[in-house]
DNA sequence: TATTGTTATACTCTATAACTATA
DNA sequence: TATAGTTATAGAGTATAACAATA
């Protein structure tokens, strides 16, 4: 009598298919920064943020954020600013490198997303997303 | 003339989809035992393991997998017992304590995944996880 | 008094390298 | 020579605590 084997569960194939992502973003081809650095990015080109906007909006703390935003404006992604209110603070903004960095992320993102939907087809994909969104929301 | 808001990409959702999910198993609530022992202990469950073969199941080192398993045995989840084709090597097995646990484990899973079906129509998760598997497979 | 950002410290996870016992 | 498992060490990511400057 073999052994049923279980089908995997939701967090086996959201891990899996996470790192399968991941796997597609290797630092040395993305300028030496990681996963953690795009995120930083992408809430920094929204504007105007302070190191403690980064950390509430990304659910890290504010030492978290301020150890990023160093090594981003060190190797010249983020520039800091004089908070012109609060002289307690500097406003983190995108260089145009920084710009330039999202720019090709956001392409290379599309590009996989558009893989993944001639793969399983227009409408599948659609699905996917829409219940992939509201599980992400909840 | 407001700046447009970017939909978020699939990274973003599948990012945010797995912290959903992982803050539903603090390690209080799970006798300390975290998502990298779940996996340890998953792999364990069908049979007859070495730390090796755990290593190259989870596409980790076997340096890793032996912490783990050595974090699982002080805890009583797991149990060595030597090899008897090879004396270099030990069998990783479930007790009873890892296996309660496994099923516990499943059980909530389960329960979770049972609640987005009933949030988004059992035809709808099913596409979501067909497309998410065929990701997860790439 | 509270908040912005820093420094110091520690824990988890993962990785590489070097080692031992055995194959 | 190669392999199973260990020990030592380091880097990335994240966390708490304590602090200086400013609000």
């Amino acid at each position: 009598m073999s052994k049923s084997v279980k089908p995997p569960h939701a967090a086996q194939l959201l891990g899996a298919a996470l790192g399968e992502l991941r796997a597609s973003f290797p630092a040395e081809d993305w300028d030496g920064l990681r996963p953690s650095h795009f995120r930083i990015l992408e809430v920094v080109e929204r504007g105007g943020m302070r190191a403690v906007d980064l950390a509430a909006e990304l659910g890290m703390t504010k030492q978290g954020a301020g150890q990023h935003v160093a090594y981003l404006t060190d190797r010249g992604f983020v520039r800091q600013q004089p908070d012109p209110d609060d002289r307690r603070a500097r406003r983190v903004e995108l260089t145009d490198r920084g710009a330039e960095f999202l720019g090709r992320l956001h392409r290379r993102l599309a590009a996989i997303e558009s893989g993944w939907t001639r793969r399983v087809g227009r409408e599948d994909y659609a699905t996917f997303r829409r219940v992939l969104a509201s599980i992400a929301a909840s």
